[in-house]
Parts: structure tokens; sequence; C-alpha cells
RNA sequence: UGGGCGGUCGCCAAGCGGUAAGGCACCGGGCUUUGGAUCCGGUAUCGAAGGUUCGAAUCCUUCCCGCCCAGCCA
């Protein structure tokens, strides 16, 4: 039996189970989670992550983290040290294992040399394109190089000078000698060093030479000794290829196992498309709110335990699929439900006058923080004469079922008085309601007794002198479809963007208690959403991280269709 | 078209020959000073067709559909 709180089963864990029931390893499990420092994680990388220190942590093994840095072009320290902090803000801790494929260049140097001398490998002269034509098809056998038959002096030679740096970028490679027919393209004598004279993050100018990933990932791997080399889907046809070089090396073989990466409904998850909508200024950054990045993430509110709650609740497994981004809401919801304070905070604002309430009267009422933890207690809200409440609390003609504020109408201000609206104020000109008169019952007040009297609605409100000012952003999908690239023809994957997933209030009116809110704390506003002090302000700014689940909308909705 | 990998409820996903877990979403209903939370109830015969078997989502055959591979990217 599973515990509820203990991982769900799914392939790879029985996998490791296995190997360990038959002793593989001597019962070790080490995984490792390898990213390439040429981008900021994003949730798809969080189920990585969290699968392989999962998987480490399950079994008491370890997970390394290692940096597949192998070309230098597009890497970049940034990227490292903004890699890091994403892995230690979702909760996992790497120890002392912190590597660098680039470590690893000499020792790769010397097994490039062994498979040389091992006439395994070879110097090739063909051009970038020359290469391709050599290559062949998918149905198509390619044919061998030219240079493919030089002496193994000769390629000793060649390569020695490669590193030296005689020869011109691209004007040279060093390919592994397999098999140019093989119906797995990836084995047609792949690439194992280009010449790159960049500058490395690591090494700097040292070398000028590189491996490629597909030569330097499966030796890394061995190097650790990892037991459990898990990846992703597209590495499945790379799997004999890194077999070959282990085999031909005669070193440890960690075991690969593919899965399919995340996809989540209404936004992406291409590293190359999230660069496009930063640079576009489709959104203000990598860790705009409306990223999937976790730096986006976390700036919306999102914490480190509901995505990790996500990642174990989408399991793994090897269909492509596309998560519904339901499923990582209801996860924050579930957690902040649990965690987050409650506060009144009203976002769009409707002055409401209580005629018959005393102008200089002022009472405390006394509001709980949390319902689902009785331990986070209770604290002292203002209520006076002048307050403010939510515009959509109230309809000059209210349809079916609602339950809020409307002309005659009775409603509950949240841990204080049943109140009646008995006069609505509009602007002369447009009709705009701006103000509301009504009159309240001192026999209702929140815990008393209350005469037996009940009515349908309570809405949330805040005192108009005591209320603090705040702005607050709303944030919807970034896309307006499930699928991004579902578009008409010819059309982009941006004409899908959600032009409303930014919406920001600047006149919002919040509870006095909320001054001095810490940067990244989370609140419940009452019956709108869950919200995050934004990080980056100086005035009191807040992020919906999600709004509550809105039973009137539906039922609204539900009315208008029909 | 060659090779690799997939196809279980709207979306994820268990299951590994013994008669379809769970979560999300959705739809009812109870409770409620958040139309929140919570509680109860509802919804699949497993891509298709054959076959093996007392018995198949699980084995075999054929077919259909989807994804990946022709970077000196990872």
């Amino acid at each position: 039996m599973l515990k509820a709180d203990s991982p769900s089963s799914n392939f790879i864990r029985n996998i490791v189970l296995e190997d360990l029931e038959a002793n593989k390893n001597h019962g070790r499990v080490l995984t490792r989670f390898p990213p390439e420092p040429n981008g900021h994680l994003h949730i798809g990388h969080a189920k990585s992550i969290c699968l392989n220190f999962g998987l480490a942590a399950e079994f008491g093994g370890l997970c390394n983290l290692r940096f597949d840095d192998t070309n230098p072009g597009r890497e970049d320290v940034e990227y490292v040290e903004s890699i890091k902090s994403a892995i230690r803000w979702l909760g996992f801790d790497w120890g002392d294992r912190e590597y660098y494929a680039s470590d690893y260049f000499e020792q790769l140097y010397q097994f490039a040399v062994r498979l040389i001398k091992d006439g395994k490998a070879y110097i090739c002269d063909l051009s970038a394109g020359q290469m391709r034509e050599y290559r062949g098809t998918l149905t198509e056998p390619g044919k061998d190089s030219p240079f493919r038959t030089r002496s193994v002096e000769e390629n000793m030679g060649l390569y020695e000078r490669m590193r030296a740096g005689e020869f011109q970028e691209g004007s040279r490679t060093l390919r592994a000698k397999i098999d140019m027919a093989s119906s797995n393209l990836n084995m047609r004598d792949p690439v194992m060093y280009r010449i790159l004279y960049a500058t490395h993050h690591r090494t700097g100018d040292k070398w000028c030479i590189y491996p490629t990933y597909d030569f330097a990932h499966g030796q890394s791997d061995s190097i650790e000794g990892i037991t459990h080399s898990v990846c992703t889907l597209e590495f499945e046809d790379h799997r004999p290829l890194y077999d070959w070089f282990l085999d031909q090396l005669k070193v440890y073989h960690p075991r690969q196992i593919e899965f399919a990466r995340l996809n989540l409904s209404y936004t992406l998850m291409s590293k190359r498309r999230l660069l496009e909508l930063v640079e576009q200024g489709h959104v203000t950054g990598w860790d705009d709110p409306r990223m999937p990045t976790l730096a986006g993430l976390r700036r919306r509110g999102y914490t480190p335990e509901s995505i990790r709650n996500f990642c174990e609740r989408i399991g793994v497994a090897k269909k492509n699929s596309t998560v519904d981004i339901a499923l990582l809401e209801h996860c924050l919801r579930e957690e902040l439900n649990r965690c987050a304070p409650r506060v009144m905070a009203v976002l769009r604002p409707l002055r409401v006058v209580i005629d018959n309430y005393p102008e200089d009267r002022v009472e405390e009422v006394e509001a709980v923080n949390n319902p689902e933890d009785p331990s986070m207690g209770t604290r002292k809200v203002p209520f006076s004469r002048v307050l403010y409440v939510e515009q959509e609390d109230f309809r000059e003609d209210p349809p079916k079922q609602f339950f809020r504020l409307a002309p005659g109408r009775e409603v509950r201000l949240r841990y204080a008085y049943i109140i009646k609206c008995v006069g609505v104020v509009k602007e002369p000109v447009t009709g705009e309601v701006t103000e509301l008169h009504c009159t309240f019952d001192p026999d209702t007040k929140s815990g008393s007794a209350q005469g037996g009297r009940r009515v349908k609605g309570t809405i949330h409100w805040v005192s108009a002198a005591h209320s603090l000012e705040a702005e607050v952003r709303l944030y919807n999908h970034l896309f307006v479809k499930p699928d991004p690239d579902d578009v008409e023809e010819g059309a982009d994957w941006k004409s899908n963007l959600n032009e409303n997933s930014l919406e920001i209030l600047t006149s919002c009116r919040v509870e006095p208690s909320l001054a001095g809110a810490v940067p990244e704390s989370h609140y419940q506003f009452e019956r709108l959403g869950y919200f995050s002090v934004d990080s980056s302000d100086r005035t009191l700014t807040f992020n919906r991280a999600v709004p509550l689940r809105d039973t009137w909308a539906k039922i609204e909705k539900a009315q208008k269709k029909g």
C-alpha cells in the first residue's frame, strides 16, 4: 500500500526499484539534473528536478547538479547563478556535488585520443554543408567521408594541432567512425569535437576545441558514476550512440531512461519562444509573473511546495501530453488555503455610506485569520460609517440568484453587520453608480445572537478612512488557446497571445493590517483569490497568483448561455 | 518512405493474464458570516480488427493515428 504522501507509481521509479532488488550498483542510487546554462529554468525543468532529486531522496541516494556546458557560444555564468537559485528555491540541495561537463574536458579529450588510437575516430575535413550531403537522408544511407580512412598517426597529429589552435573554426571535426548506413542517423559518424574560438565561462581560452553534447553527456554520467540517467524522449535515439562510446571506451555504463517532457495548457515551454516573448517585450522579463519560468512563478506567488506537489501529481510517463494548467492552479490553492492568512481588500472600490451609523464612531471588529487553521488567531479590523465594497458586489438590476447588494436588498458585511441598500447615487451624465447609501442593523453584529436573522450573501469591505491604497496586478493565461500553436493557416503562435493577460488596478483599498506586508508573502483576499506582495516595489503592490474558485461566475455564465 | 517511441475517462495517470486506482476538470446535492473551504454522489471496457485463453487493457497478428531523428544545439 502506498501511503498518501508517498510518491505514486511511475515506470522510472519501478525501474529503480527493480534495479535495487536485483542489487545493481550495490544498492547505490545516483541521479543528476543536467541543465545547460543557456537559459532560465521553467516548470518543465521542475518536473525533471523533482524526479531526479525525488528518486535520490526516496532511495537513500544522491543527486548531482551538473551543468552541461559544452557550447561556450551560448552559455553564461548569469544562467548558472539563476539556475542554482531556482533549484534552491524549489527546495533541493545538491550539497557539494556541483559539477560541470567542462570539468571533464581534459578527460574527454583523452577519451577521444583513445578512440582515435583504436581507429574508432577520425579527423574529417568536410564542411558542415558537405557533411550534411554525405549524411544521407531518413530513407537513404549516407556515404563515407573521404577522410574516413586516415591513418591513426595522421589523425592524432591533426587532433593535437586542432587543440593547439592551428586550424580555422569549422574547418575540421573529430568524428566517430561508426556506420554511415545506419538507420539511426545519430550513428552516421557523429561529430565528437568541433573547433570553436570562443571564451568559455569557466575554462576561459584554455580550449579551442569543444566536445559535442553527444560525446560529453554519456561520458560525464559515467565519470560521475550516475546509476540512472534520466532524460527526455528526444534522446532515445541517442542512447545507442552513448552506449557505443561507453562500450568502445570500456567504462562504466549508467542506465539511461527517457520520459516525456511537460507541456502545460495556455502557455509555452520552449526556451526559444520564451526568449522571444522577453525580447519583443510581450512580457517584462524572465521573471514576469505570466511566465512559466520558476522565477516568474515565484513572483506570481507560487510556492515551492505547490510546484513540487504538482510535479508529483502529473506523474511520469513516455506519452507526449499536455497537462491542464488548472491542475497547477489547484495545487497552489490547496496549499495557500491551508497557509495563507485571510485579509479584506477591495479591488474596484464603490463607496458606501451607512446612513444610520454615527459619523465619529469606529469599531474594531474581530476577524479570523484563517478558518482552516485556528492557531493563526484573529485580528481587529476597523469599521466605520464610510466603507468601500466591490463594485461587482452591487447590481442595480440583479439577475436571478444574485445574492449580493441591490436596491432594497440586504447583505452581510463580513465580520460586521447586515446592511440594506436604501439609495443609489449616480454620475448624472454617464449614469455610473458612484455611491451607495445603506442602513445597518445594530442587532446583527457578527458574533452576536443576531436575532436569528440570516441573509444569503456576505461581502467583503474596507473602511474608507482606515484602508490603505494599493496596486493590484491581475494575471490571466498568457495565451488565449490551450494550445498556442492552434492558429489559422499562416498565422503565428503569437497571434494567440492573450491581450488581457495583465490587468493593473491602481486604486485598490486594503485593510490596514497589510501595512508593511513583506515581499513574497502570501494572502488570501477574501472572496477574491490568493495574492502575494510583489518583490520589486516601493509601494504596496500585490500580484494575483490565482483567483478563488468562483461559483457565481459559473452560474452567471450558464445563465447567459441560456 | 528508414529508424526510434507512444496510443487507458475532457486533461494527466495507475495497471504487467483474473475481471478498469487516483488526481484535475465537469455535473448534481448537503453544509457554510469567504457563492472559498469541506462533505456526499455521478461519469471509461482500455486506438481498431482479428486471434490465443476458462478468463486479455495486459499475450500474438495485422491495421490506424500521434511524436522524435537528416545541428560542427542540447
